[in-house]
DNA sequence: TTATCACGTAACTTCATAAATTACATGATG
DNA sequence: CATCATGTAATTTATGAAGTTACGTGATAA
């Protein structure tokens, strides 16, 4: 099953957009995420619902952050995302009134129910501005050395 | 996302072997979960691998338990399915060389792996034979009164 | 005022894969 | 040796994220 990557797609995108001057356009964004400026709208209206981005039409428009990166969490973005399933697997349905099936999904989604609850806590206490202070101490540590290219400095890679 | 029944499936299947006198039929089982045999087979080909049943051809063939369902815990389902997919979101792999796109990965994957780490340990504290109680449990308690069945006795439901 | 830019959104197609189905082979029982 | 039941390859179906096409609306610039 191809997991969901639209929660990390997200964080990649809105990490991009504080480090840009001028509002980002969905063409823009779709470059970096590698795909098309039409999954970006579709996807970032969900952000835009809940306030954490503004979008601007014409001429220098385009997607920008409504907060600081600090004033949001992981599960701020998953929940602006609709919620979207977190397992790949799950109950039966395939004879709802055996006692058994019963039993077996009761205590599978208490597992689940479990997990998802610790899932939830630790997208809550990492904050966007978090991931941007990890990626600017890969860039200072000399992390940008790609394995093709050689040390031999040049721009700084997207 | 369709979640993968397989292991709620397999689970559901293990129980009711346990309270036949005689080896399920994978076209029994099939039935019980509303699917087709070829289905039963497949997915009872790991659980046999795993050595936690045996199947036998020919007349009054068919499915067994290897072990008693005390001795099965719901982690050993899971691998024996080959450890499936556990999560319906994950990471992007829009543009690997992007720090900030590894960067979002890796905190995305730590709070994953310690999810996963947490159901796969609430898996392997549940056996077969606590679920078997829960429904046996279930049983006893009249929770065989099904909506549209009042309590007038009869056949106990699959 | 008009051309262009950029978002908004519906409708459709593509892709991946669990699940279902079809077909046929192998082995065990009566 | 007919029947039953598993073993497994190959194919089709079903579902939903992702991708694409098409067209509409609003904002900016010339």
């Amino acid at each position: 099953m191809r997991p969901d990557s639209r929660l990390s797609r997200m964080l990649h995108a809105l990490i991009h957009m504080d480090r840009l001057e001028r509002p980002a356009t969905s063409e823009t964004l779709a470059q970096m995420l590698n795909t098309n400026a039409v999954v970006v709208r579709r996807t970032m209206a969900g952000l835009r619902q809940h306030g954490l981005v503004r979008s601007e039409k014409g001429h220098g428009g385009g997607w920008v952050l409504a907060r600081p990166l600090e004033a949001v969490s992981l599960l701020d973005i998953y929940q602006a995302l609709g919620e979207p399933q977190l397992f790949a697997i799950g109950p039966s349905v395939d004879n709802p009134d055996c006692l058994v099936e019963q039993a077996v999904n009761k205590a599978l989604e208490h597992s689940l129910a479990e997990a998802r609850t610790l899932l939830l806590s630790r997208l809550a206490q990492v904050s966007l501005g978090d991931l941007s202070r990890q990626f600017e101490e890969k860039l200072r540590s000399g992390a940008w050395t790609l394995p093709a290219l050689p040390p031999t400095g040049g721009d700084t890679p997207v």
